[in-house]
DNA sequence: GTCCCTCATCGCAATTCCACGATGGACGTC
DNA sequence: GACGTCCATCGTGGAATTGCGATGAGGGAC
């Protein structure tokens, strides 16, 4: 059930740096709020945990409904912690490590 | 405009630990959530900076309305972040920095 | 006592979030 | 081709957020 074909370990391309003040308060926010919820914060330890991971593996795991997880997984992909791709029928998430090492920087930064 | 009474450098109990998988994901939530809006970020700041602050101060920083203001102290007190002490007619805010610890440390153990 | 200043709280409206079932597209398998 | 699996999206309710002005409690100053 673990698999974890050649989808996920990309070369991200940087962890871009904060810039202004006001600038990286808005964006700590964005990322905040990302992982404002459990749901999005399990699937996040999960995602890290077994490099990439299978949706169907999260829906397993969680107990929500599949749109349900699809909705969060959105949303973690609009605040760049997490990307997706499709491999075949299904479709293979991967966590972001340069925005994940951002949010631990702007954490870090308070 | 900086005042500084004894109002906050308060010895905080202890930056309690998170305990299960599942609590830790709730905690992580609940600060993140808290944090997940770029004026409570923006006022976390200046408490940080200033150690301590009058409400007063806040509002001549940021361009909301002062019940605004005092409602977003309210959601970072209810989370533990920051503590409120009324002073005489008005009341000095501070960080909790036990609270904080907690939040950089569930961070970074994404 | 009477003012005035500071701030918390109370509606209220607009928006966003959260969860779900249902639908449908994309892709293998046969 | 027909069928089944996997998942994204739509639509819909209910709850929570976000912003504001208005109100009022609490304390100093006089």
């Amino acid at each position: 059930m673990n698999r974890n074909p050649a989808c996920c370990p990309p070369a991200e391309p940087t962890p871009p740096v904060p810039a202004d003040e006001a600038e990286a308060d808005a964006h700590l926010a964005r990322l905040a709020k990302a992982i404002a919820h459990p749901a999005r914060v399990a699937i996040l330890r999960l995602l890290v945990r077994r490099e990439g991971c299978i949706v169907g593996d999260l829906v397993d795991e969680l107990p929500l409904a599949q749109s349900t997880i699809s909705q969060h997984l959105k949303q973690l992909k609009e605040a760049g912690l997490v990307r997706g791709e499709v491999d075949g029928p299904r479709t293979c998430y991967c966590v972001e490590p340069g925005t994940v090492s951002l949010l631990k920087a702007l954490v870090a930064g308070l």
